[in-house]
DNA sequence: ACAGAACCTGGACAGTTGTCCAAGACATCT
DNA sequence: AGATGTCTTGGACAACTGTCCAGGTTCTGT
């Protein structure tokens, strides 16, 4: 249902920026917010505006609809996090690491995740999972997040060696993945500091092995 | 929100009962589909009726709220996949399987969910475990779910001679969870056949050599 | 056949939603 | 200073929502 980009209503030609474009990045972050508190429905023109503090015909100005909100709010947050795994990717490099340093990578990243502000961002990218597999819109943006994720994870099973690094990064993706899931849906009660890394090394090591 | 059982608006004491449960589970039936379909937020009165194919009112009259309905169709959800999980523990007994009949048994479980009709329970699945992250009713719901999982997966590793059953029943649940969410979520093209059988067995060795 | 209880449903109610518009506020030019 | 376009917003609209109720239908026991 949403098209493509997302001009103001009728895009004039030289915007005044600096203050429209703050607040347009302003909404698109309370709408983020929304999607992980409340899920997808939770996004309301008149609760985003509240959340971000403006009037509520401030939405229908910025977005041509309420689809078109939806639809930047996970491209931006898709694409934050894009570049922060390009980063770490970069960082990963081709320095060999170690089994002990990408276990500690690894859980310091998911601890990370745990955390109230990252447990928002989580659960809003498991609904923009989902939506992918309802909308072909948000399969496009997914797509590109899971070029990232995949290349890092290969990356990440090159430097340790393992045989097949196509399959052991798919590998290594979906469990990381399952197990995230895993933690938002428990109330994270179970598998901290050492356990978590127990049961990362040894997924790392079989997918190593295998 | 919503109250825990879950009967009809003052509970009669003898119900004419045949008709009206078969109704009841029509309903629930529907509100199941709508969720895996459109999300917990297609559940509404007048939507579960029409999919159920009765009047706007019936929904109101078998269930005390909008959230009493969704709570009891998340419920039988997990009450019938349980019972589902339940079959297969016993059928996988305590004969000790060998690495080719669990690839192929989990291979054929993974095809079965990825039919049209299989799409849509998973979707409902993962909406639970969204849902989970959020409200504490549904949390209790796919504890006992998880608890299922987690035993035949257990009971499988330990049948390939698993060191740690328990670490690595974890993460074949983990993992298995994270591949089947990427097949909703990418259309999945990819993983077939021969492809999601190679990606298995290698992950069914590698939990079983870590 | 009759009474009473259970079952069923059309319609109504207030609240929320997406979207739009007309009018004002502001910035930038000449 | 005034003119011209951009930005901003309160308010209105129809559509939809959850919930309820008054009255109807169907059953069971006598």
């Amino acid at each position: 249902m949403a098209g493509p980009p997302s001009p103001p209503r009728a895009l004039p030609r030289g915007r005044r920026d600096a203050r429209g474009e703050r607040r347009r990045a302003e909404l698109l972050d309370a709408a983020i917010d929304l999607i992980g508190e409340q899920g997808i429905d939770g996004v309301t023109h008149r609760a985003v505006a509240a959340a971000a503090g403006v009037p509520a015909a401030s939405t229908s100005y910025y977005f041509r609809s309420k689809d078109d909100l939806i639809h930047e709010a996970l491209r931006t947050l898709a694409e934050r996090e894009i570049a922060r795994l390009r980063e770490r990717r970069t960082a990963l490099g081709d320095a060999a690491a170690d089994l002990d340093q990408t276990t500690e990578a690894l859980a310091l990243w998911i601890e990370e995740q745990i955390t109230p502000a990252g447990r928002i961002a989580m659960l809003a990218q498991y609904q923009l999972q989902l939506e992918a597999a309802r909308r072909p819109e948000a399969r496009a943006i997914l797509e590109a997040w899971k070029v990232g994720t995949d290349d890092l994870s290969e990356t990440a099973m090159r430097s340790l060696g393992a045989r097949d690094v196509r399959t052991s990064g798919i590998l290594l993706v979906c469990a990381i993945d399952g197990l995230r899931l895993r933690l938002l849906a428990s109330g994270h009660e179970p598998l901290q500091g050492a356990e978590l890394r127990g049961v990362l090394r040894a997924l790392l090591t079989g997918l190593t092995a295998a």
